[in-house]
Parts: structure tokens; sequence; C-alpha cells
DNA sequence: CTGAAAGCGCTTACAG
DNA sequence: CTGAAAGCGCTTACAG
């Protein structure tokens, strides 16, 4: 191992002071173009590489942010991309990493990783875990939304969107409308209501009090949406789940359509829900989209290739990932204002799973 | 913002000398255990965070290393889980990056990351951009092996694992075999073949040749399957892709099927690969396997979820990773011996697009 | 425009 | 066992 050519090496054998090799390096400060030229080549020559831990020690910031998810996720890979985007565009490095079912270790592991804040994307699970740890650097909340954080936020419009195509399909004629991906809280609920226990009204009433939590305002749009044309759903054809996976949707479902008469749509909550769903229908027989319609969220490539392909919502990305990032940044420049939250747009992406015009 | 808390505001809080602040952070040294658990309160309550910059100033590791792929697709997500379970069980931090479509301003922006290393899965195009970059940080290379690389390496039986699923299928009855994922440099070759200008020999010496690069070992591993039965391939069946992607092998297969009988059986040289094709065999009413067996490679979770679920290789990743890490932990301990090669080995997983025992 | 010097917050010999 | 001091490699006022 050679020993390390440090900003001082350079300068002595270039013949320059220290600072003119750190204003080379950092293209800042004033001097001849030929002295730029030359300090760089001996640079070359030497084999100088900056040391980035010295740097970001005199300076106080890394021009780096994290960006954690619990795993990697279909979802998750356009959403780490559009943030990328955004963070290179501003002259930010981007670091990725997962935290699922290691918590306590990830954000041990995230005190030693040199960056300068983070985008975290918590689940339902995790979000208590950030908020009672002693992680402070300057973050923003992508995905859920918690009353309880103290962090920036950024979400889809979970509610709008699941409302709309919900009334897409009842609007179209589909009479047994199924939801998948409901909060696993309100099994037992739900499971009193189909037993006569309690009665829809209490059902929909705490349905309609949730305020957080993006299964719960995903089917509070599902519910609003018959509520709304003075309907009530079949709660025998909801299904709650937050694990929100292709595997846990086709094994629900292949159960769900032992024992009852098919739906003649299905609400996925997620694009990852929605395959498995169709998979279980096909393996059933059941043709989409003339026996079953089936409609996703997220607008995950996958479903351009599924068969037939699949209908979803797209959450508009770019326009989620920017205002992260742009949080972000206004944080780590010092902003130190009240937590902010800040809801997307969305669009319908009709594609062969349904087919609303053509009823 | 707060002026920021040190270790030597902890040190007189506490009443202590900095080297048993030091100790305590870095649970080293010797002292009572009062006093540990003491200093520990007073950097609690005083909310003392480690600067990592300075410790990596001075020690000159920073515990962490870098995996970066070209993109986030399935296969990548297991290799980067695989891997960082290695670094985690080392007590190394984990930071996970994609150079897809701007390799340049990646090898630029790796530099400013603080990794003590890096394991890189490079693509036959990116594989020159490494090696002719300043890149200089111990590094392991996965997947695609090069000669001309100077890395420690660790690749699959890409040959062997191929040649073993080609020969079931034509062990077992299958006369129209084809393979999709060659490599594209082949193209013309294969061309002029089809077209009568050169020989099926003069191909196969051409393609027995190839030392390296996935697609072309796994070509070969394909090749040779039918030269040890004194066989020759259909060239016809034969699809030049490299870009190994489910879109693209929907596509190219669409096209294929519209021109000619259908093979019994396509090796596809990835499981997205072999979604892509189910998926056309499927739109093009051919029923896999009784008309189209199909096999994949990489066992992602996806081929559990097709339908008909995917015949994949298993190509031993916990082996794969364990040995990255490993080379690369002994890189950045220091040693500097010759570049270093390891293939690990592959399993067969046999589910319902193939039908081998049953033909 | 350039140079000498201080200092970021740690760790690590070294002395006591 | 603990303390005082040097120094990792940069950047940044400051003086010239």
């Amino acid at each position: 191992m050679r020993k390390r050519v440090t900003i001082k090496d350079v300068a002595r054998e270039a013949g320059v002071s220290i600072k003119t090799v750190s204003n080379v390096i950092n293209d800042s400060g004033s001097m001849r173009p030929e002295t730029r030229k030359r300090v760089q080549s001996v640079m070359d020559r030497m084999g100088y590489q900056l040391n980035v831990s010295a740097r970001s020690l005199k300076t106080g910031r890394t021009k780096v942010i994290g960006i954690a998810v619990e795993e990697f996720r279909p979802f998750f890979l356009h959403l780490i991309n559009a943030i990328s985007e955004a963070a290179h565009a501003k002259g930010y490095g981007v670091i990725i990493n997962t935290y699922g079912g290691r918590l306590p270790e990830f954000i041990q592991e995230a005190s030693t990783l040199a960056t300068d804040g983070w985008i975290l994307h918590p689940t339902p699970k995790s979000r208590n875990g950030f908020i009672h740890s002693s992680w402070n650097k300057p973050t923003v909340q992508v995905g859920e939304y918690s009353s309880a954080v103290h962090f920036d936020n950024v979400a889809m419009s979970n509610r709008a969107a699941i409302e709309y195509v919900t009334g897409r399909f009842l609007d179209s004629g589909c009479r047994r409308v199924g939801a998948f991906g409901a909060p696993e809280s309100l099994s037992s609920v739900i499971h009193a209501v189909r037993s006569g226990e309690t009665t829809s009204q209490a059902l929909l009433d705490q349905v309609s009090s949730m305020t957080e939590g993006a299964a719960s305002l995903r089917f509070q749009g599902f519910c609003d949406a018959f509520v709304k044309r003075g309907m009530i759903p079949d709660w025998d054809l909801v299904c709650c789940d937050e694990v929100w996976a292709t595997s846990k949707s086709f094994e629900m479902t292949c159960t769900m359509l032992e024992s009852m008469t098919p739906p003649d749509a299905m609400v996925c909550f997620t694009d990852e829900i929605a395959i498995g769903v169709m998979h279980a229908c096909a393996s059933r027989g059941l043709r989409v989209p003339e026996d079953v319609q089936i409609s996703g969220h997220d607008n995950i490539d996958e479903g351009r290739f599924t068969n037939p392909t699949l209908t979803t919502i797209d959450p508009s990305l770019r326009e989620y990932a920017n205002t992260a990032f742009d949080m972000l940044l206004e944080r780590m420049q010092g902003y130190d204002g009240a937590p902010r939250f800040h809801m997307t747009g969305y669009t319908l992406v009709e594609r062969d799973s349904t087919r609303f015009g053509r009823g």
C-alpha cells in the first residue's frame, strides 16, 4: 500500500499553494487557465484522490442523501429512480437502503453513513420505530402520512384515486365490486358485520373517521364511492391485507373464490396485489375482464406485461419525488419551520383488465 | 441550528478525558462499568452524535461498502439482499447505487461516497467504462467475467447450467428447442448461416471459442448440449438479445411466432425473458407447457406467480454473495495478490412450465 | 491573485 | 487505568 497522495503533496509537486490546489479540485477561485491545467495534470500523474471524509469534516456537509424503503419492490424502484433523478439534478449523490425486518439495526447503521439527510418510506409498522428513535437528520417522509410524524410529508391522493376507480366500476354497471388491501385492523369489525353482530353503518362510520395510513385511506375511498351513490359495499368481497404482495393476494383470492360467487370487479390497492388476484382468477378459469374486471394502483412496469394488461392508477411519481427532494433540500439548508404536507395528483391508466366504457 | 455537541463537550460535562468518551463510543478500553454508564447517559442527555467523517478521516476506513448494479431488476434485488446480509454479518454498512445510462456520472459520484470498497455488477457495455476509469477502490466484480478485468471476480456457472437444462429438453424428446438471450454480436453470423452464406460448423466453432460474457457462455452451453448429442440447433429459433428484459422478449417472440412454426421448447437465459416469452405464447394461443415448454434462469420470485409457474435455474446466490463479500473484505484489509476467480454451482427448480419427466 | 495558518471532530500512540 | 497532544486531509477566513 502506497502512502496516500494529499493536496499538500500535489501543491509541493506543482509549485503552488495548497489553496490553489483546493481551488482546482473545486473548480473555484481565480487563476490563469494554464495554472489550473498544470495542477490538474500533476494531480492525475500523482494519482491524487480527494478524501471526502476530510472535506465533510471541514464543511459539515456530504452532499449525499439517503433513501430508505422497507424492501425492494417494483413500486419502490420507480420511486427510488425518480428521487435519484431529482437529487442528481441538484448535484447530490444518493445512497439507497432497505430496513425491512431490521429497523433498529438500520437506524443504527444509518447513523454511520455519511449523509446530509434522508427520504424515508415507512410502513405502518415501522413508522413508530423512526419516530421514537434518535433519528435526527433532516428527513422527509414519503407515502404513509401520520399525524404523529414530525417530518415533512409527501403522500399520494390515496383516497381520491381509489374512490374514482371504484366509482368507474359502479357507474359502468358492476354490482359485485370487491376490494383488496384494506387495513388489517378492520378485519374483525368487517367479520362482525358479515355475521350480523354489528351494522354496516357502524363500520362505514368507523371507516370515514380514519385519517391516516395508505391502506385506510384507500379503503375509505372505496367505501366513499359506494356511499356517494347510495350503495353499500358487499363486505364479503373485501380482503384485509397490508402486505400488499403478489403471493399473499394470490393465496387469499384463491381461498375467497372457493367459498363464494366471484366478484365482477376487484379494486386492488396496488398493482402487485392485482397481479396475484389476476393469477388467482385465471387459475379458477375466470376470464379477465369478461368475468372479473381488475384495477391496480402505482403503474409499475409489470402491469404492462400481464395477460391481460393491467388498468392502474398512475400516482404522478415525478411530482411526488421532486416535491420530496425539494422539501428535504430546504431542511438541509437550515429551514426549521413546522412539518409540511403535500399530496400529489393521479391519473387513471386504462388497459385491458377493465372495460369501463364498454360495459 | 444549535452548535454541534462534540466528544470534547461530553468529556468536560462528564468530567472525564476525551479518550474515555471515545472508549465509551467504541465500547473499547477498560474502565469501571459505572463510568461507562455515566458517560453514556451524559451523551444521551446532550444529544451527542458521532461525526463519522471525523472518524473516517482519522482511521482511514468507513466500514461501508457500495454495491453497484445497472438498474433495479428482480434478479439484482436478490443479489443485493444476499450481499447486504453478508456485509451486515461482518459489521459493514451497505449503500446501493445504480449506474444505468450514466456510467461516467456514477463513477464520478462514487468517488464522493465514503466507502471502503465496491461490489460491481457490470454489463457487457459498462465493463470497459469501469476498467478505463480512475476507479481505484478495492473492488470485486460479480456476474460478467472478463479477462481484461483486474478485479476479483465471482460468476455463475453460466455455460454448465444452460447446457444442463437444454439437455433435459432434448433428452425428453423436444426437437424444436429454441434459445432466447444469445449475444447480439452473433446476430449477423447466425443470419448468414440461415441464408446459407456460411456453415453451421463455422458458427459452432465461433461459439465454442468464446470465453467470456454471460450471454456468450449461456449460448455456448445451449450449443454444447446439441453438439454432445450429435445434433445441431435450429438457428431460426435462436433470438439474439442482451437486454434480457420482459418487454423485449415479449415483442421479439411475437414477431418470431408470426413467421414460423413455434418451437416446442424455449431455453430463456433469464426469468425476465421467460416471462415475456410466456406472455407472447399465451397471446398467440399457445399452451405452456403442452405446446411450448419454457425454462428461465435466476429463480426470481416472479417466476412463482406466472401462469403456469416457471421452471428455472437457481444460481446459488448465497454462495455467490458470501464469496464476493469475503473476497472484498480481504482486499479492503490489504490483500494485494493477483485477481481471483470463483464460479458458483446451480440447481434446477422444476415447476409447471416444463415437463421433462412427463414428455 | 497567492500563501500561511487555524481548525473541523475524531483516534491513537505516548507519557504519567 | 487516564490525560494531553498530535495529526488525519481538507476548507476557509485572513493577511500579504
